[in-house]
DNA sequence: CCGGATCCGAATCGATACTG
DNA sequence: CAGTATCGATTCGGATCCGG
């Protein structure tokens, strides 16, 4: 176990040491958005190897990052410690800092539903959402639909369909004001790089019912400026 | 090459395959604290193989974080680009956040001069700095020595001895306010755990020379607190 | 000394199959 | 559903070597 040692005695080492392997972070990343069983983490990482996900999760485990709970009907979720969800600055700092690099999806690229959800998170700009009116979206991406609630400083992502919502989730009630699919093209909106009526034209983005004109508000309040980093 | 990719098409992903390889976040790191050259980073990095050293190095040029600078009077130097000197608030998260999970050194365990340096970084707090007096200190654990200068919200670490001072590094004037030396128990002062006087009782601390009070300020002003790792 | 490259055994990872 | 078992493919670690 000593072999894994960076045989320091610092902070980042120790961090790196309980959650830098392969695929340790990505494991955190889908649990920040809930408890998941250890099906819903194998399907949210599809190239994971199911001997290493269950070596991750007992490591991360030990590591006091990761708690299994026994569900009242049947079957168990793994969930974040408290500890383990203070590392959310860190996975929505390195996402800002991922999306940056992030060029066009390799052919072999997946969209799930936690990466895009902590994505929506990454790019949430609470300062600008405060001044704009709430809005209710439900976005499309690949076969991922997600229902986008903002109000105020406050972001609520749910995931609606496939499959039924997951433990503890619950769908909201009323209808979303803006209904849009996009594809992976989404990047260069939240960058800035295009905005949603050139999207529109690039058939990047398409409105399937709503407003909209909620789109110009979407963009102005998920944004990733390139060379800001700077953590929540 | 694909190989080591995700599968994913998302910023953490895209984040983590290029600096989520073994040793590549504490590269980093260490040039966090400024541009070094291959030998100093082996030393930085004492139990890093040398073939891995320049592999990760090779693969952070290809992934625009870090820069490969040939020196005027003879010799080479690496240091991070924009980008990648945008990761500072991650590692400072991630240090942190590792720190609270800190226990004692094991036997095997160093302290190196940028690790210390990043050390005290991470566990600078702005606002109390603000609010309290200028100050000067001479810190030395182990065989590092650091020169550590607050001065309102800005802070400047300077490493002295030994060996010289590194490429760019300039020795300050004048005499620090207080000079004294720690062993790793010094977590236990950042952490609040240990007072600075019950760290002196303990032979945790051990003033040198210079006006022993400024304990007090030294650790109001590098605090770490359990349960907070937000990001800067 | 600096800046690596090479070689090789050990450990880890990935893919698939299989089980309570 | 929640994992183990197995095994070939990679990567890592440790040591040595090499050209300036």
């Amino acid at each position: 176990m000593a072999s894994r040692s960076y045989g320091q005695y610092c902070g980042v080492t120790t961090a790196v040491e309980l959650i830098g392997e392969r695929w340790a972070m990505l494991i955190v990343r889908d649990l920040l958005v809930g408890p998941r069983r250890y099906t819903d983490l194998k399907q949210g990482l599809p190239k994971i190897p199911t001997n290493i996900l269950s070596t991750r999760l007992k490591e991360l485990q030990e590591g006091g990052v990761v708690r299994r709970v026994p569900l009242m009907n049947c079957g168990l979720v793994y969930e974040l410690t408290d500890y383990g969800r203070q590392l959310e600055p860190v996975v929505l700092a390195l996402g800002r800092w991922g999306f940056q690099q992030m060029g066009d999806p390799q052919p072999e690229d997946v969209v799930t539903a936690d990466s895009l959800t902590m994505a929506l998170r990454t790019a949430f700009r609470a300062e600008a959402a405060t001044s704009l009116p709430a809005a209710d979206y439900e976005l499309h991406v690949a076969d991922v639909a997600l229902r986008v609630q903002v109000d105020g400083a406050g972001l609520r992502v749910t995931q609606l369909a496939p499959p039924a919502p997951p433990v503890g989730g619950r769908v909201p009630d009323g209808e979303p004001d803006l209904v849009f699919a996009a594809g992976p093209g989404i990047r260069r909106v939240i960058s800035g790089e295009l905005t949603p009526a050139q999207a529109i034209d690039e058939d990047v983005l398409a409105v399937v019912s709503g407003d909209a004109t909620l789109l110009e508000r979407f963009a102005q309040t998920f944004h990733i400026d390139p060379g800001v980093v700077l953590a929540a």
